[in-house]
DNA sequence: GGGACCATTAATG
DNA sequence: TTCCACATTAATGGTCCC
């Protein structure tokens, strides 16, 4: 589920009030908690930490990022507005057609899934507060312990402040996986292509079952929670809906061991969505629901589709077309796509630092297990990428892309030591290793995915829901973004010709390479540092930026007048350029139109630079966002219609031997 | 203009 | 007594090099 948030912020004389919904989102288990309680003892036990102060930085940020939606917002005319309402009541439209109700999603999500395997393996904490964790951070809590504030993501020891009963039990991932794999089996009887969401989730397409066994859904669903009860001792609670996304907000709602059904049936879903507040649709967050409440007032899904104007004329393609299809109700119903792993990491925290052997052993510890883990999975990478938290909270990550790919502890160690040493002295929290751009070893499965869409998105009524689900499917449902279609442990061994590939390239160019990326490294790292407010930017970089921004206002300015709302002259001609386009052209005419509204804005915006520093990132700027619209169709996301076949639960059986 | 890389943010469990 | 984990994916945007 969804973790909860703190963020600070001052101002009142209660100050708890105004600390973010701390670890009180209204969530299973929740209810009767005193709010105000918790909020206040989470609040005294973060203040004044390294912690708190790296929340409060990034709480500024947010605030900075929304200031900045909201003066984009602010310039929208009512022209565009109208122009983006019906740029978006086409989309709402190309969306609609795309729904499919002949689906049955089913999504299953286990109660307090570790603490309730300690449970069984341990009765006697049966009843009473307990979490799986440690000290310094749980991963979760029993409903016991819940009824104090006590929840997954909560640091133990305020968790302690909240419940001093409360009972702490290491996690042993091994258990986990063997209890998450007996599930499987019985998920598997229901649905043998069923994607595992994670160790205690999964959604299965019932609609098949449902079918041939000629009996009702909620007979399924009932029958299943029996049989995963029967299997494991375990309770889940399960939700049914015609997409997954909409399965998953289900299986919430009578969340210990319960079940919700929704028909399939779009005003059912209509009705079901409205009142439904946002930050419950997996893929919204903290920071896009602060986003979306604060700028647009958008609270629930019903408003979702009311603000839709403003996705077209201030998001991504990508956002805007995830946030219309939320606001419809809309989800994956496609059949699950195989995917491979793409990364493969690890990372430990310890008391902070300076110490530089300290490190070096630390790096050494990580390039093992990471190489390790590697070999198990018979992969071998190409980049490297070093993590760093700050005793301040800070994360740095540097990363190294090599002509050949590598697996071996000792070459990780000896590619992570050169990342690591460009940045001392630093004194560190945390140190993290992690490889991708995997090679896929060798067993044939090709390597590359160039992943070809484009075709996804000429066509909306096209011939199959599947592949225009598919497309959507990255935004649409990015809680599924890490499902692994299951597939039976049968697979082959490994390799042999693994050392082969990777000798030959060897020494070639490396050097060169390594160089390059070196230096990109160490310049970046002065050069980001994030400092939106307090950090100064680089010097020599803080002219460049200023000097371009002046010299884009000139301009700017000056024809900023000029371009305001387009007309289409005498119905085809226009205004602002006078290029022609007759009325049949909506398309050409949309791009036009957003064309010249992104030269006014991004003028205005450039502009605007010169008075702030405002970060010049995050994907809810409308420069690109509106550019982007008419060229950018290819360019976002697409996702997984690559077709590789390469089954893995790998994922799951690596977790096991990580503690 | 597009591709390869890199860094950061957001989100999930 | 100490004072906030760890694994994974995706989107976005910048830089550098054709
Ligand atoms: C949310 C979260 C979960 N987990 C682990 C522990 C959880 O038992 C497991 C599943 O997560 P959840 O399903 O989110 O939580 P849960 O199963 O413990 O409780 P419930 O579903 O009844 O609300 O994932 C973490 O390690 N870190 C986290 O931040
Ligand atoms: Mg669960």
């Amino acid at each position: 589920m969804a973790k909860s948030e703190e963020t600070s912020s001052s101002s009142s004389s209660r100050p708890w009030e105004s600390y973010h919904t701390v670890y009180t989102n209204a969530k299973a288990g929740m209810d009767g908690v005193d709010k105000e309680k918790v909020q206040r003892v989470v609040y005294e036990m973060s203040k004044g930490s390294k912690y708190f102060e790296n929340e409060e930085r990034k709480e500024a940020y947010m605030k900075q990022k929304i200031e900045n939606m909201r003066a984009q917002r602010a310039k929208l005319k009512p022209a565009d507005i109208s122009h983006y309402q019906r740029v978006a009541d086409k989309r709402i439209a190309e969306l609609e057609a795309t729904r499919d109700l002949t689906r049955t999603w089913l999504h299953v999500d286990m109660d307090a899934f570790y603490a309730a395997v300690e449970t069984l393996s341990n009765p006697s904490l049966k009843g009473r507060p307990m979490a799986v964790g440690t000290m310094s951070m749980i991963s979760t809590a029993n409903y016991e312990a819940r009824k104090f504030g006590v929840r997954a993501a909560m640091p133990g020891f305020i968790a302690c402040k909240l419940c001093p009963e409360l009972i702490f039990v290491p996690t042993d991932f091994k258990k986990y996986t063997y209890y998450s794999d007996l599930t499987r089996k019985v998920f598997q009887e229901y649905d043998p292509n069923f994607m595992a969401a994670s160790l205690d989730e999964a959604y299965l397409d019932i609609t098949n079952v449902c079918k041939e066994r000629d009996i009702t859904v909620a007979e399924v669903t009932e029958e299943l929670r029996q049989n995963v009860y029967k299997a494991t001792g375990l309770t889940c609670s399960a939700g049914v809906a015609p997409n997954r996304l909409l399965a998953k907000v289900c299986s919430d709602i009578n969340k210990p061991n319960g079940q919700f059904l929704l028909p399939n049936d779009r005003a059912a879903i209509m009705t079901f969505i409205s009142s439904l507040p946002i930050r419950k649709i997996g893929g919204i967050g903290k920071v896009t629901e602060h986003i979306l409440k604060d700028v647009f007032e958008i609270k629930t899904c019903e408003d979702l589709l009311q603000k839709s104007s403003f996705f077209c004329a201030l998001f991504s393609p990508s956002s805007a077309d995830f946030f219309i299809s939320v606001g419809l109700g809309l989800g994956g119903t496609d059949a699950p796509q195989v995917r491979s792993r793409k990364s493969m990491s690890n990372e430990r925290t310890f008391s902070a630092t300076k110490d530089e052997t300290f490190f070096h052993q630390k790096l050494v510890e990580l390039s093992e297990m990471l190489s390790a883990d590697m070999e198990k999975e018979g992969l071998h990478g190409r980049t490297l990428t070093l993590k760093l938290k700050t005793a301040s909270f800070e994360v740095k990550t540097r990363a190294l892309t090599l002509q050949s790919s590598l697996r071996s502890s000792k070459d990780i160690l000896k590619h992570a030591s050169k990342l690591l040493k460009a940045e001392l002295p630093v004194s560190l929290r945390l140190i993290g290793l992690r490889m991708s751009h995997f090679n896929e070893d060798k067993d044939g499965t090709l390597s590359d995915p160039t992943q070809r869409t484009l075709l996804n998105y000429i066509k909306p009524g096209d011939d199959n829901t599947n592949l225009v689900d598919d497309e959507h499917s990255d935004v649409k449902d990015h809680s599924e973004s890490h499902c692994y279609t299951y597939t039976n442990p049968s697979r082959d061994p490994l390799s042999e010709l693994n050392d082969n590939n990777e000798q030959v390239v060897e020494d070639n160019g490396l050097e060169d390479h390594e160089c390059k990326d070196q230096l990109n490294a160490v310049k970046s790292s002065e050069f980001d540092a994030q400092g939106i407010e307090t950090h100064s930017l680089e010097g020599r970089n803080q002219d460049q930026l200023t000097m371009i921004d002046f010299s884009e206002k000139e301009t700017g300015s000056s024809s900023s007048h000029d371009k305001e709302a387009l007309i289409w002259l005498e119905d085809y001609k226009c205004s602002l350029c006078g290029v022609e386009l007759p009325p049949s052209f909506l398309e050409e005419r949309q791009e036009h139109a957003d064309f010249h509204l992104a030269e006014k804005m991004q003028m205005e915006e450039e502009s605007a630079h010169a008075y702030r520093n405002l970060p010049l990132k995050n994907r809810m700027r409308q420069k690109e966002a509106v550019v982007g619209q008419s060229k950018g169709r290819k360019k976002l996301k697409q996702s997984p219609s690559n077709g590789k076949h390469i089954p893995i639960d790998a994922f799951f059986s690596k977790a096991s031997h990580n503690l």
